[in-house]
DNA sequence: AATTAATCGAGACGGTACGTCTGGTCTTAGA
DNA sequence: TCTAAGACCAGACGTACCGTCTCGATTAATT
């Protein structure tokens, strides 16, 4: 009665019997994962670590992800997607305010840049891990075309928009800033950002 | 009296014998490591493999670089620095255009390109690396900023331009696209991302 | 039924799972150990060689043997553990000629011999290993202790006999030319060597 | 040319040019090794160790001593050198009595007999050093069979004596207990080891 | 109820590279 | 030519994690 089906997707096997998968295990591990890596940042993450932690055997997170990257991708990605905003406010302009001024809420957090900075160098270590972080980049970029695509639609912004140009003058600085440190990221430097992110938009080069 | 003093500078222990560095094993170890470097990425860059392919001892390694990441930078850095170019055409926008075309030069020599996104993860994983990458990062810097400054003396600039922004949006755009790589790099993309640098410059946000 | 038990023995911790250690690698340290130690002397065994030459990971060697002393007094103790007689003829005078006849046979096999010197070093010169290497030749001074008393029993030698002394008499001559060299050993010797004993031990110091 | 010196005498070292060698480093080293070995035992002197103390270059060490064994000997051979007695008391067993006496005053000085063990490891680990060590003891077997001659040349003792074997019987249990050390050394034993040892030089094997 | 099958924990396995250490050699500067 | 200093090669040390692999014990779904 009531099998929920758990996690069952056509083309997989039927299964026929089988002692389920524990819930609590997997939790247990992500959450593991996350507090690892806020504390001690991406490199002090070990599986080895995060087993210990979890009292789940390193066997059983292996069964489950097949790297360190995908584990901590799924541990920050689902952890943090509530803090991943959408904002839907009317205008282009408020839109992106809210959106930006939630990336520059990091500096707020010193373990959560750590955490996103750690992401981006294992990303260019481990190829394996490279296209799981860029299809949650994408996901990012995704809210924000849209938000400009709303723009577009309301006749804020122009028709022929570069719209992943526009997407990497969002992101592109910020990820600069937060990954060479050469400034320290400051909340405060939301408002500038966007100023100057619309100021661009609305100016395209003329050629 | 009777000073020796020969090649004494003051701070320094003064030198009483022993052998002298060997110039020929600090070539090697750095010869070997940019090989390494470019062959397999930061990532398959090991002191022992350095170390087996200079034919230099662990240990000497050890004793001139604190990290392999130290090791790597400064080999990184010595060998490479003279692709950096330090144009100085008369204008800022062939300066920048000669910068930037560059930069986006690393598109074709893929090995150059895996290198630089492997240090730049190093500095996120690596708090002792960050700031010798950070100084390189600076150094480079250093170069687009004294073209921006020799292009405000001309009146080509804004006397009120901000420098360090400018600067990230030279070397940010080309980062961004680097490490995440939505977009494949591409020499080509260096006119167009000129083109809206000089627009940007040009037009600067009015508030 | 119900009791699942299975191999479990009194003081034994109860197995809660794990993989079962592997009797191969284990046996295949030891072999290996020994092979090493009667090729190239104690000096001459390092625990990458075993390793190397066993096919057995560096950490399973350390996981199961705390220093390389422990590894070679425990390989050499088991591998020539049959090789140690326990005489029971009927005579002292038989038993002890077979237990030193072969206590002088290390002569034929100048590794045995060398093992055994190298043992005896290396007890001198590691606390740690100095308490497994005494319980390992207490181990042999029991035996010859034995047959000792069974001496005493049939009557053949005094009952007042200091039996650690009369040990001595067996082991002393035999390991002083063993390690000084300065007469070379000599199967041969064990006849006159049992002689003498004999001879004291059935004319006792009169004080 | 004809350089006889090499290992020069004492006094005229023949100079044919250069810095004269100095007799302050040599001493220095001598003393700083016997401390070493007197303090940490055998294995804890290391060449590095006892440049360090002496403040005598590592390579200036090598240049006169050839091995870590070499010198200890050298420096143990002459500091000890006054404390092996030479009785001549005008019986062997007052002769015996001093020497053994002696022998088994290490027991009162731990630190000797912690260096005295750690020669024989060396001896056994090293065949470089072997032999010195040999001679080392031959040099003291000489002393015993010297006084057993006089003993023999009183009439004390058997002219047909074996007297490698009378001497086996001075040193080898004091070595065995020296060295397997199943019973302490007490100076106390050296009573009863001459009482047995004249007592069994006394009573021949009869065959 | 019995069977079947996938899960779980525990932890041993072969490996790689780490950074440290000691030993013995070599090369310099200075006396 | 010697001493002192110290850089050099060589290679073993013991550790940390890796990812794989048995194990025995559980837990459902299917018979």
């Amino acid at each position: 009665m009531a099998r929920p089906a758990a996690s069952e997707r056509p083309g997989h096997p039927r299964r026929t019997g089988g002692r389920i998968r524990s819930q609590d295990a997997h939790d247990d591990v992500l959450r593991a994962a996350v507090e690892i890596l806020e504390e001690v940042g991406y490199g002090g993450v070990t599986i080895e670590g995060v087993a210990a932690r979890s009292g789940v055997a390193k066997s059983t997170i292996y069964r489950w992800w097949t790297s360190k990257a995908a584990l901590v991708m799924d541990a920050y990605g689902k952890i943090v997607a509530g803090r991943m905003p959408r904002p839907d406010t009317g205008t282009v302009a408020d839109d992106l305010t809210d959106f930006v001024a939630e990336l520059y809420r990091v500096a707020d957090y010193p373990l959560r840049g750590k955490a996103l900075r750690g992401l981006m160098a294992e990303a260019q270590l481990d190829p394996a891990f490279e296209e799981s972080f860029r299809s949650w980049v994408q996901s990012r970029r995704d809210v924000v075309a849209g938000l400009l695509i709303r723009g577009i639609d309301r006749g804020e912004l122009d028709a022929d928009l570069d719209l992943d140009h526009a997407v990497d003058l969002v992101f592109g600085p910020f990820w600069y800033r937060l990954l060479v440190g050469h400034v320290a990221l400051d909340a405060a430097q939301a408002r500038g950002h966007v100023d100057r992110l619309l100021q661009g938009l609305r100016h395209p080069p003329e050629q």
